[in-house]
DNA sequence: GCGACAG
DNA sequence: ATCTTGTCGC
C-alpha cells in the first residue's frame, strides 16, 4: 500500500509516480531479484514529453534499466497535434504492427504511433525511455500486444484494480487506478 | 469563454 | 484518470 503525495499534473507524471516505480523494482530485487526484468514497459511517455523525459526516461534512469514509453493518447509536443491530418494518418493504418513516425516541428522524430493488432482503432504511442533504440522498442512492444493493450501493462492494471477493489474499496482514502 | 488534457 | 450506456463477439 503505498499514499500518492503529489497530483496528477500533465506534463508530470513522472514526480508524481516515479519514487513508487522505483520502490517496486528496488522491493523486487531484495525479494526476488531472478524475476528482474530485462526491460520495461512504462505507462506514458518516454522522450515524447515537452522536456524530451517523461516518467518512462526517469524510471530508466533511476533503475538501469532499459525503458520503453507506451501512451495511450498523444501527447502534444513540439507540434504534434492529434488534428484531422493525425487522425488520417492513423485511417490508413493497415495491419497490427503497422506504424507511422511522429516527428516533431524541430525535425526530430520523438516517437512513433503502433496500430498494436489488426482490429485496433487507436494507436499507441511509443517512445524511447531508457537503453533502447525507438525500432526495437516498437519490435517488443508490438509482441507483447494480445490486445490494443500490451499485456504487462493491461494486467498490471488488471491486478492494481482488483488489489484495491478487494482492499480498500469500502472504506479507504480517494486513492485512484495505476498505482 | 477556449484550448489542452501522458496517468 | 473515472463514469456510464449500449453493442458485439466468444
Amino acid at each position: 500500500m503505498i499514499c500518492l503525495t503529489a497530483p496528477y499534473i500533465s506534463g508530470f507524471l513522472a514526480f508524481r509516480e516515479v519514487p513508487f516505480l522505483v520502490d517496486a523494482i528496488r522491493r523486487l530485487q531484495e525479494k526476488e531479484p531472478t524475476l528482474m526484468p530485462q526491460v520495461l514497459l512504462v505507462d506514458g511517455n518516454g522522450v515524447l514529453h515537452h522536456q524530451g523525459f517523461g516518467v518512462a526516461c526517469h524510471l530508466g534512469v533511476l533503475t538501469g534499466l532499459p525503458c520503453i514509453g507506451v501512451a495511450k493518447k498523444l501527447l502534444q509536443v513540439d507540434g504534434l497535434e492529434n488534428n484531422a491530418v493525425h487522425k488520417e494518418k492513423i485511417r490508413l493504418l493497415q495491419a497490427g504492427g503497422d506504424t507511422f513516425p511522429l516527428m516533431g516541428n524541430s525535425g526530430t522524430i520523438l516517437g512513433m504511433a503502433l496500430k498494436s493488432h489488426d482490429h485496433s482503432t487507436k494507436p499507441l504511442y511509443i517512445s524511447v525511455g531508457h537503453k533502447m533504440s525507438l525500432e526495437a522498442a516498437v519490435r517488443l512492444t508490438h509482441c507483447c500486444c494480445r490486445f490494443r493493450i500490451p499485456e504487462p501493462v493491461r494486467q498490471a492494471d488488471i491486478r492494481s484494480r482488483e488489489y484495491i477493489r478487494r482492499t480498500l474499496g469500502h472504506s479507504g482514502p480517494p486513492v485512484s487506478g495505476q498505482e
